[in-house]
DNA sequence: GACCAGGGTAACT
DNA sequence: AGTTACCATGGT
């Protein structure tokens, strides 16, 4: 069994907090007490694997250690996940230059990375986000895992005393469940929803690799003949799960932020998200992460 | 108890 | 094409 950790040092433009706590994944848990400056620690769940992994402050950017974890599963696996082979500075510097005001903003949340999700629990996760707030979705998302997905193996290194203990449902898990099953997640009138993605990804109606060959706009419209899914969830799943980086989700929090920096008073969510991928154009989906995290954070427009 | 939440649908004009 | 009530559930 393996017993070694991976030791990531002087990692740049990345941090965990930032990264997991910016409303883009669900499936995670902070383990650590908070009480030691500057060190973090969590516990993700992805695909058939949970990680268990450590930042810790270092000379030039930071150190991360992945628990109990070979370098073959590193450069296979989480490297990718975490997006950690980009170069986040041309990134931060393309943003800048459309518009210097973010300057600071990106500044503030320098760690946020877009990770590399499931393409079918970013979807149904997405799904579920619908007029929810980020800890009821991870809820719901933990209720779904709980009842319907594969429970982790008592032998598993990684599992901690947490509160998960299953592994995200998979297509056919969730295709052979019956709605009241769905439901039990607290999930609501959504359901249906969940139950209509479930069938149509099954059936391949919806085929992640034939979404990876369309254009963006293509892909968005082909998401949205899912029952439930809308131009928003599209946008989410587009950039969290396809990789599509030129989408930009606009949610009640990009509205009012949107609001505030770019226009006087009310306007329509399509008018923003042209405006945005008009401005941004290729980073507009890195764009809009560093602004709805800056948004959190000062509950702009909420008083 | 009203109001809101990383919205979408159906039923209206 | 542009509004509006309603949808479960939990938090303030």
């Amino acid at each position: 069994m393996q017993n070694r950790n991976f030791i990531l040092d002087n990692v740049k433009d990345f941090h965990l907090y930032d990264t997991l706590e910016c409303g883009q994944c669900f499936h995670f848990q902070r383990t650590d007490s908070g009480i030691n400056q500057g060190e973090f620690e969590y516990e993700i769940v992805y695909r058939d694997r949970v990680l268990h992994i450590k930042e810790e402050p270092s000379t030039n950017g930071v150190r991360l250690i992945f628990i109990n974890t070979e370098e073959w599963e590193y450069q296979t696996i989480w490297k990718e996940y975490f997006d950690l082979e980009r170069d986040y500075s041309v990134i931060k510097d393309k943003i800048i230059k459309a518009d210097p005001r973010l300057e600071e903003i990106i500044e503030e949340n320098s760690g946020i990375r877009i990770l590399n999700q499931d393409f079918f629990e970013t979807l149904i996760s997405f799904i579920i986000s619908q007029n929810k707030q980020i800890p009821q979705i991870k809820q719901v998302v933990n209720n779904l895992s709980s009842e319907l997905g594969t429970k982790f193996d008592v032998t598993m290194i990684n599992r901690l005393s947490s509160e998960f203990d299953a592994f995200f449902p998979t297509v056919d898990q969730l295709y052979n469940a019956t709605e009241e099953e769905v439901r039990a997640s607290k999930c609501g009138f959504r359901a249906p929803y969940i139950k209509d993605a479930a069938e149509k990804v099954y059936f391949g109606d919806i085929n992640e690799d034939g979404l990876l060959r369309l254009e963006t706009d293509e892909a968005r419209e082909k998401l949205m003949t899912i029952h439930g899914v809308g131009e928003k969830v599209a946008n989410c799943v587009l950039l969290f799960g396809l990789g599509r980086t030129d989408a930009f989700p606009v949610d009640v929090w990009m509205k009012r932020i949107c609001e505030h920096l770019y226009f006087d008073g009310d306007t329509p969510k399509s008018e923003i998200e042209a405006f945005a991928i008009d401005k941004f154009g290729d980073v507009a989906g890195y764009a809009q992460q560093y602004l709805f995290m800056y948004g959190q954070k000062h509950r702009i427009g909420t008083k």
